[in-house]
DNA sequence: GCCACCCTATTCAAATTTGAATATAATAAG
DNA sequence: CTTATTATATTCAAATTTGAATAGGGTGGC
């Protein structure tokens, strides 16, 4: 549902082809707050399409390139993105984690093999950390709010995740996995 | 994936049938962390009988109700489920938060309506966050290390996402949504 | 000058998830 | 006593996501 939405969102601004999506969520380093699957963005716009909340501006036609459809929002389309908005911010389901299942198990595997992974795993979320904390520096002064809390928000969950996996990562190294009885501690 | 890895690793404590997979989870609030959908969780169990990991122990007929296939986990399974883990710590997608977009274009909305929402939403993020913090509390001297990080990682990213939701709800009621150029603060 | 890789644009089959339907029994509420 | 809800157990069609295939053109390096 949110890849609908962010195609309506971007349709808003101006027409495009679903290409031309892909490279304006790249750009504004959206592709990290909803995974770009080609596969599922030109599924969402037929979609949209067939629903009449988008349509067809026009089809460029090149002798060596697929075509273009290049399309613009219906006013449809703008009542299904205040609907999709609002359902979104209704439901919460609470925020599934896929890491946890596995730590969670990890105790009965080989803990080098699980220490070295997480070695790596920290220090991809410390770049995540950094990098999620930049692009909110840079766009302070250039987009409204609601984008700038998405960013800022996004920079905590990071940051919070990060904590987390140096914990995890301490208690492995200590061997401590299967311990039962200490309360965790916060650094 | 994390479904298998689940079943997987249930059956390592003793022999079940789906249905009694469900109800562990829920006694544990499993379900809140890795989503629990029956057509999900049949599935998973007919792939991994199917690929050998796990097979059938006994089949419980009886008159009135389906019959019961009580499944155990095979060596092959064993196998699976370290190979699944360390995947599962090895890839790492950035938390994709649909919420994070829905908000992001909530400013072209009526904001009363998204006042509401947010304000609904924060009550259930407060219950989440001290739930979250009961379980913790409760397994501190019940469970190994490892279910507790789970625990308490919970813990803290609801925390998060909860601060995050004050500073949004308090945007929007300011009306400061569509402004530019004032950095986020915290707290 | 050619090899390898990335860009442009889209399509497709296969895997998976969703959401609801099925059918009966037991328990609780009024 | 009757109606509503919850528990038991599984299945299925339809929606969606995934991951890869396609296919020609441009670009940088050696």
């Amino acid at each position: 549902m949110s890849m609908k939405l962010l195609i309506l969102g971007l349709l808003l601004e101006r027409d495009m082809h679903p290409y031309e999506i892909t490279l304006v969520m790249k750009e504004r380093s959206m592709d990290q707050i909803i995974k770009l699957q080609m596969g599922s963005l030109y599924y969402a716009v037929d979609k949209l399409a067939e629903g009449g909340h988008i349509e067809t501006v026009e089809v460029i036609r090149s002798p060596d390139r697929p075509d273009k459809t290049i399309y613009r929002i219906t006013d449809k389309g703008k009542e299904l993105m205040e609907q999709l908005i609002l359902q979104q911010i209704k439901k919460s389901d609470p925020p599934y984690h896929p890491l946890y299942m596995a730590l969670a198990l990890s105790r009965y595997i080989d803990q080098e093999k699980v220490a070295k992974l997480l070695e790596e795993r920290i220090r991809e979320a410390e770049h995540q950390v950094n990098f999620a904390y930049q692009v909110y520096e840079e766009h302070i002064s250039l987009v409204p709010r609601s984008s700038l809390h998405l960013m800022y928000g996004r920079y905590e969950h990071c940051l919070t995740e990060l904590k987390w996996l140096k914990r995890l990562y301490d208690d492995v190294v200590a061997g401590k996995m299967s311990d039962k009885g200490s309360p965790i501690i916060d650094p």
